[in-house]
DNA sequence: GTGAAAGCGCTAACAC
DNA sequence: GTGTTAGCGCTTTCAC
């Protein structure tokens, strides 16, 4: 900047002025220092204007693992917002480890980031109770942070289990099974349980045998699935608590010469992207996941606007993507 | 910082020096330090110790879309070893438009990253040329940047091809279709020659017939398949250039009753996730996503100690992954 | 409409 | 082993 200054004629703080546009300077200025800094290649050094400013245009976006399409949509979102916006994201991998994690918040609050995007690895209540201290704008997506009062955005995955089940109710499906998968987590939980709430609005009873554990990996499905059609009384429709286990499910039903949908009906969540190149393509149950990376980065955004605003929480609602693994 | 020596009653360079482990202190004065940084929750301020070394430990990662799994694996690799090494990644999505990238840079060279990983957007060498004038560090990976003598990683798109090729020969294929995409994109021309060169090095004609047009999705994948299945004398062997367009290819060949591999073996290109989960599971030629990552993140971190170096240019075998659809 | 000067929080060179 | 000081490149207040 003073090269800048000096090759102009002009005071660096003249400099800054047309940079900045901050106040009236005379044309014959304005134009000197433009082509001083076109020569020079002149740059400014976001550093130190923000070391000044005391403000940052970077948020940090910490998630499980990038390489993990959901995240990955997210993130693509959030990026989207950013750039709009003149926001860069700096990239976190936690790999849900809570070192890891530590480690990327120490970091970000050292880069005196504006913000902090953050699906939770595990349990952060701590982490999340120093970042509010600290009155870092803070909003948590996807997975619930115990006893935080803090923005966060997330699926409806009740509404998401309804859907579901009740789609394959109205195809005429009585008995209907469900692969599930660890119950600690709370979003299969809440997939689970507008699955039976469903069922029983329906006047469905919940039988236990029809549901099967899974881990949300396709091997996980495939051997659900061969549990339930080894049932006395097999279902005839699946719902399955995520797509990689509903493909499971389907190649499971597939190798024993039973054609989905007309033998067995499975239905999926997620909608990732292999959901429309199965065979069937899957129907399947699509978590608004761009949504959700606009939406997060929206509060986080109003959130530094307002520090004291009151704590928003936000679900969003899943939407029945019918394909053909249902009939219908 | 101010703080902490005060509260330390120590210098704020003796602060500095044990927050940096920079030269001896006295254990009595770190103790103090150490405890007043915890108290005070004090975090070193990583903009002005960046504006005063005039060094930053951010890179920037531009991507044409970080939720293409290609590159998600890609930048995965990049942020694991970044992590350990204490570098931050700004995540940067160009969509593969000029004049987002070119926004993109600016913004990196004024937050002064250390370097840039580049997946060129379309041609690149102006930006390319004005970052080496400014001795940026600079990785190109992926997509070659004409004109431009800089470091850069990239797959054996040629030897791929011959993978493929080869495969289906020694299966004992001698009519063997590809499903090719544009030609003007340098990886797919090369997977195209290896294609080529090893059906001529084993005596096999090359029929322009054989060769079918794609662009890279799941439906010209199909389209293409029913177009060879169509000829006269159709392939009993498909090399598609990429996954998705080898799925469309298998959901072509199926939906005709026709059955893969017994009737029709098809090879991918990639080896995306979406291969395991095909009906039946995809043999494919896998591309060393993350090797391509982590050698970008080395060689950046190599040309960063050593400017002066001469660009150095690697390109990375692929590997065959036998699965189901070729049989064998 | 312009310029001079202080200071953001840190580090490194230099004295003691 | 410790403290003092100058200065990284910017913004902003203040004086003109």
């Amino acid at each position: 900047m003073r090269d800048v200054a000096q090759r102009a004629g002009v005071s660096v703080s003249t400099v800054s002025h047309v940079v900045n546009n901050t106040r009236a300077v005379s044309a014959d200025a304005r134009v000197q220092v433009q082509q001083a800094m076109a020569a020079l290649g002149y740059k400014p050094n976001a550093l130190a204007r923000s070391l000044r400013r005391q403000k940052t245009h970077s948020i940090g976006m910490i998630v499980p693992d990038n390489a993990n399409p959901f995240f990955a949509e997210i993130a693509r979102a959030i990026e989207d917002i950013g750039f709009a916006r003149s926001y860069s994201i700096i990239l976190c991998n936690s790999d849900g480890n809570l070192e890891k994690q530590a480690a990327y918040v120490d970091l970000l609050i050292e880069r005196r980031v504006a913000g902090i995007l953050f699906v939770a690895a595990g349990v952060s209540t701590e982490v999340v109770a120093d970042l509010q201290r600290r009155r870092m704008p803070l909003v948590v997506i996807d997975r619930a942070v115990p006893g935080a009062a803090v923005d966060m955005v997330q699926t409806n995955h009740y509404q998401g289990g309804q859907l579901a089940t009740q789609h394959l109710i109205e195809l005429g499906h009585r008995r209907i099974a469900c692969i599930a998968a660890g119950s600690d987590l709370s979003p299969s939980a809440e997939r689970m349980t507008g699955y039976r709430d469903t069922l029983a609005a329906h006047g469905l009873a919940y039988d236990p045998d029809l549901v099967a554990p899974g881990d949300f990996q396709f091997a996980s499905g495939y051997r659900a699935a061969q549990q339930l059609l080894d049932l006395p009384q097999p279902p005839t429709a699946v719902f399955a608590c995520n797509d990689l286990m509903a493909v499971g499910c389907i190649s499971a039903a597939t190798a024993r010469g039973l054609r989905v949908p007309q033998d067995l009906a499975v239905v999926g969540f997620d909608d990732v992207k292999l959901a429309s190149f199965t065979n069937p393509p899957l129907t399947t149950v699509a978590q608004p996941k761009r949504e959700i990376g606009r939406l997060a980065m929206e509060m986080l955004l109003a959130r530094m606007r307002d520090p004291d605003a009151p704590p928003r929480s936000e679900r969003l609602d899943t939407r029945l993507v019918v394909r053909q693994s249902c009939g219908g």
